[in-house]
RNA sequence: CGCGGGGUGGAGCAGUCCGGUAGCUCGUUGGGCUCAUAACCCAAAGGUCGCAGGUUCAAAUCCUGUCCCCGCAACCA
């Protein structure tokens, strides 16, 4: 098996702020990033922003800024709210970077030089109000632009187009043998539908209609569009043409985490542009679905969208754990998720303040009274509350990216641990003076909490943190090991330090979602 | 007939491939316990499994028809 695990998300387009949309992809591949980690890997994980083209050139515009004033300002905010997020990424790549420009460039004249890329004529609708091409789709019935309400112009342009149809049966192929390189699987089908009617995809612009964007190599009069600058941040990531040792430990990429708005992108164009690079195929995409707020789509123009720094206030969080938790728990790649505060706040309530904040506080408290605060001597009647094949599932949930599967079985747990307390009654015991047996259930107890805590650090790992703290335990949960899970068990005489609640029960919004505060 | 996903107790979902007491989480109600963050544990109520036919001893599950939502079809996370 190999140690290392490359995973990328999208890198989202820098003409607007993050919200809770980018923060679900991102929080996605955190915790794949994170849980291969903890199973020993070599882990790089790869984030960024997407800064050319003609949708920011025109923000920038808006906001007087130049362009790469603009960009570097949404990448700032980018960056702050992935620090926020506990986003624990190795690079965050940015479109507009040197090394960057190096690899669209090398790429680019690959492709030129044998004749991947080539010269033609391309006809399209332009509006010269938007200054850019429509297609029709876009236009009102009338066949105007529906942001002017004038007719667009037949407008006939000099562009490279990249030779996408030579590939089509390649990608076709790859589709057929490989049911998994696209997960979830029904995805699959999107894709080779739309596969019939490819044809070769215009891959430059001309200065007079876009100017932000990377030059084409020798030819001033144009510049590369979106999909080889875009698309080739996942090689520039790791290095490559500029870092070879580390480009070819790494890549291919293990998964690329997407939405999917994209998924055509890179189920098509990405696989025929390394294939006529020569470069071998990322190993699999993991297409998501969209957070809804309230059933809506979020969107400006309907004013909800919602940034996680709003939900954290709106709630008072001192961690964003809880938003963490809720997007993997509630939503499983592949289908849409719907946030509403009402089904956040019953969600965290339940399962992270009442069933696992509340189990580690009950129990430590048990423990101070009982045992003087330290991990209790137990002898061969102790239980252990996790066993081996529940284990292997939860391993297994992490591995395909099936979290909410994952996060129930952990929370399981927590559930056994709780009912354990309320079936030996611990304060019976203790008046009864059966102190072997109340040392084996909080130690059952508390091993379970260490337990729990290890295995849901990749999901939550600033609470895993706060319990693995109160339980006395040394080190950061980050440098931890999966097989610390059985392997590193609670010292006897350990003193625990009984903290204030991990996760305070969340009371009623202050805003309500949908929005705006 | 473009392709795909889905319609299951108040909410969100599993079960449908390989027919046989309709399950899970949350919420609601009642009880228990008292170590704890009014928490935890137990129990109960609550479902024509979109609709209509068909096959079968038996269908949420198979077949046929039909209605309704949603997504995808060149840049919208």
């Amino acid at each position: 098996m190999s140690r290392k695990f490359y995973v990328t998300t999208a890198i989202y387009y820098a003409n607007a702020a993050p919200h809770i949309g980018h923060a679900y992809e991102v929080i996605g591949a955190d915790v794949i990033a994170r849980f291969q980690r903890l199973v020993g890997k070599d882990v790089f994980f790869l984030t960024g922003t997407d800064e050319h083209g003609i949708k920011v050139q025109k923000t920038a515009v808006k906001h007087n800024m130049t362009p790469q004033a603009y960009v570097d300002s949404v990448a700032e905010q980018f960056k702050e709210t992935w620090a926020y997020l506990d986003i624990d990424y190795n690079r965050f790549i940015r479109t507009t970077e040197k090394d960057h420009y190096a690899v669209v460039e090398a790429l680019w004249n690959k492709l030129l030089s044998q004749g991947d890329i080539y010269k033609a004529t391309y006809t399209g609708l332009y509006c010269s109000g938007c200054e850019t091409f429509t297609s029709p789709r876009d236009l009102t019935p009338d066949g105007l632009c529906p942001n002017h309400q004038t007719p667009p112009d037949p407008v006939e342009e000099e562009n490279y187009f990249f030779r996408l149809s030579k590939y089509k049966d390649a990608i076709k192929d790859l589709l057929e043998k490989n049911p998994e390189w696209i997960l979830p699987t029904f995805r699959r089908n999107e894709v080779l539908n739309q596969l019939d009617e490819l044809e070769d995809i215009s891959v430059s612009r001309a200065t007079h209609s876009v100017t932000w964007g990377i030059p084409v190599p020798n030819d001033p009069g144009q510049v590369i569009y979106v999909w080889i600058d875009a698309l080739s941040n996942y090689l520039t990531g790791i290095g490559y043409t500029q870092d070879e040792t580390r480009f070819t430990q790494f890549w291919p990429a293990d998964v690329h985490v997407i939405g999917k708005d994209i998924l055509r992108f890179h189920a098509i164009y990405w696989p025929a542009m390394l294939m006529a690079a020569g470069i071998e195929l990322p190993k699999s995409l993991l297409v998501h679905g969209f957070i809804t707020v309230s059933e809506t789509k979020i969107s400006k123009s309907i004013g909800n969208v919602i940034s996680p720094q709003d939900l954290a206030q709106r709630f008072e969080l001192d961690t964003v754990d809880p938003i963490r938790y809720y997007m993997m728990a509630s939503t499983g790649f592949g289908q849409d998720g719907s946030y509403t505060d009402e089904d956040f706040k019953n969600r965290i309530n339940a399962d992270l303040a009442n069933n696992l904040g509340n189990l580690l506080n009950r129990t430590l408290n048990m423990l101070n009274k009982y045992c003087e605060g330290q991990i209790p001597q137990f002898d061969k009647e102790m239980v252990s509350l996790l066993d081996n094949e529940t284990l292997s599932q939860i391993r297994s949930h992490y591995d395909t990216y099936q979290f909410p599967e994952a996060l129930q079985l952990t929370m399981g747990l927590v559930d056994k641990a709780n009912k354990l307390i309320n079936d030996a009654e611990p304060w019976t015991l203790f008046k009864e003076g059966k102190l072997q047996e109340l040392a084996n259930v909080l130690y059952s107890v508390l091993e379970a909490l260490r337990q729990a805590a290890l295995l849901l650090s990749p999901v939550t790992p600033t609470l895993s943190q706060r319990i693995w703290d109160q339980l006395g335990c040394q080190g950061s949960l980050n440098k931890a090991d999966f097989r610390w899970v059985f392997g590193m068990p609670l010292p006897v005489g350990q003193n625990t330090r009984l903290g204030s609640p991990i996760l305070p029960r969340l009371e009623s919004e202050i805003v309500g979602a949908g929005k705006k505060k």
